[in-house]
DNA sequence: CATTATATCCGTCACTATCC
DNA sequence: GGATAGTGACGGATATAATG
C-alpha cells in the first residue's frame, strides 16, 4: 500500500484521486483463490457445471439482496433474532454470488458421477454460508432433520436471489468423472490436505466414541443398531452372521479371489451389510471433512474480507481529509472529488475495469 | 423435572459406476 | 455379469437444549 502525500492543492487533488483510485481498485481485485476451495479435481471449462448455468438475474446479486435472502432464510428457519443480529451479513456483500457458485461447483465436482440438481448443490453451499450468518448453526447437507431444513431454506433464498432457482445441472460425462479412487488425466487431488482433515475428523470421532455409553447390544433397538464403532478389528474379525456367529472366510480355491459364491445367502447379505456399514462411515467422514474444509476457507475469506474493508475505510478517510484540505485553500470545482468519480476513473483503466465495476455494483452507484 | 424440539449419528436400502 | 465402492435417502436411537 502506497502512501498519499499532499503538497499543493491543485496537483494534490488529481494525484490523490489517481492514486487512491488505483489503490481502491487494487484492493477490490483481491480475489478468492478458487483452487483452495476444494481438494477435489477441477473439470475442463467446457464441462464445468457453471458453463451450463444461466447468468444471474438482471438485478445483480448485491449486498442488499444477499442480506435480505440470508435474513429471510435464517428467520424462516427459526434460528432466532439473536443469531440474525450477530450475523456478519456484510461478509456476503462483495462475492456472495461468486462464493455460492464456487461452492456449488465444488459440490458438483465431488458428485460429478451422479445426477445432482443445483438445489442439492446449493444446499451444500448454504451449509457453509449459513455458518457465516449464524456461528451456532449446525448440521450438514444430507441430514434430513433440523440442520438440513435450515440449510434448504437458506439455499432456496440464495437461489431465488441469485436467479438460479430450479436449474438442474446435467450429469458430467463419466469419463471425466473418475473421482472414486484416483483422479483422471489432468486432474489433481490434494491427498495430503484431505488425509489431514480425515485424520482430524477421526480423532474427533474417537473422542466422541470415548464419551459414549457402553454398547447396548439390544436386538430390539431397531435397525439403528448398537454403537459398533470398533475399528480396531479387521474386516474378517468383525464379520458376523445373523446368528451372531463369525462368517466363513473366503474359501481357498473357490474361484476368483473374494468370490462369495460359496457363502450362504445369509452370509453374503451379512457381508454386504458389513461392508456397506463401513463404507457409509467412511463416506460420512469424508463429507464432514469436506464441509469442514469449506468452512475453514470461509473463515479465512471472512478475515481477508474484513482486512480489505478496513483498508478501504482508511483510504476513504484519507481521501476525505485530502479533499477538505484542498477545498479550504482553493475553491475550484474540479477539486470536489466524489467516490463515483474515482471509480469511474478507475474503470477507464482497462486493468482496473472489472474491479471498478464490481465495486460500483456493490456501492449501488 | 417432565415434556418437547432439535441436532447428530448410525445402519440399512437403493442405485450407479467401476472393476475384474 | 457378479462383486464392490460410493453415496443419497430414509428412519430409528440418542444427546442436548428449550420450555412450561
Amino acid at each position: 500500500m502506497s502512501s498519499v502525500q499532499s503538497s499543493s492543492p491543485e496537483t494534490t487533488a488529481a494525484a490523490v484521486a489517481a492514486t487512491l483510485a488505483a489503490e481502491i481498485a487494487a484492493a477490490s481485485t483481491a480475489t478468492i483463490d478458487t483452487s483452495l476451495l476444494s481438494p477435489f479435481p477441477s473439470l475442463p471449462d467446457e464441462q464445468h457445471p457453471t458453463a451450463l448455468l444461466p447468468p444471474p438475474a438482471a438485478s445483480a446479486f448485491t449486498a442488499a439482496t444477499a442480506a435480505a435472502a440470508i435474513s429471510s432464510a435464517m428467520a424462516s428457519a427459526q434460528l432466532g433474532e439473536a443469531a440474525l443480529t450477530s450475523a456478519p451479513v456484510t461478509a456476503f456483500e462483495a462475492d456472495a454470488h461468486d462464493q455460492v457458485i464456487e461452492i456449488m461447483n465444488s459440490y458438483q465436482q465431488t458428485n460429478a458421477h451422479r445426477r445432482r440438481s443445483s438445489v442439492e448443490a446449493a444446499a451444500a453451499a448454504s451449509s457453509v454460508l449459513a455458518s457465516i450468518a449464524n456461528s451456532n448453526a449446525k448440521g450438514y447437507p444430507g441430514d434430513h432433520h433440523g440442520g438440513a431444513q435450515q440449510n434448504s431454506a437458506a439455499a432456496a433464498a440464495l437461489l431465488a436471489a441469485s436467479g438460479m432457482h430450479g436449474v438442474v445441472l446435467p450429469t458430467i460425462p463419466s469419463e471425466s468423472a473418475s473421482l472414486r479412487n484416483t483422479p483422471g488425466p489432468g486432474e489433481s487431488f490434494d491427498t495430503a490436505q484431505f488425509a489431514a482433515l480425515q485424520s482430524l475428523q477421526q480423532q474427533q470421532q474417537q473422542q466422541q466414541h470415548d464419551n459414549r455409553p457402553p454398547p447396548l447390544n439390544i436386538s430390539s433397538r431397531g435397525k439403528g443398531g448398537s454403537y459398533d464403532d470398533d475399528d480396531s478389528l479387521s474386516d474378517d474379525e468383525k464379520l458376523v452372521g445373523g446368528n451372531g456367529m463369525p462368517l466363513t472366510p473366503d474359501a481357498p480355491g473357490s474361484g476368483r479371489p473374494g468370490s462369495l459364491r460359496h457363502l450362504t445367502p445369509d452370509e453374503r447379505r451379512a457381508r454386504r451389510l458389513q461392508r456397506n456399514r463401513l463404507a457409509a462411515k467412511e463416506c460420512r467422514q469424508k463429507k464432514k471433512a469436506y464441509i469442514g474444509n469449506l468452512e475453514a476457507q470461509v473463515a479465512d475469506l471472512q478475515e481477508e474480507n474484513a482486512g480489505l474493508r478496513k483498508e478501504l475505510e482508511e483510504l476513504h478517510a484519507r481521501l476525505t481529509l485530502s479533499a477538505m484540505r484542498s477545498s479550504s485553500s482553493a475553491t475550484t470545482p474540479t477539486l470536489d472529488i466524489k467516490m463515483s468519480d474515482i471509480i469511474a476513473s478507475a474503470a477507464e483503466d482497462p486493468s482496473n475495469a472489472a474491479a471498478a465495476a464490481k465495486r460500483a455494483r456493490i456501492s449501488g452507484d
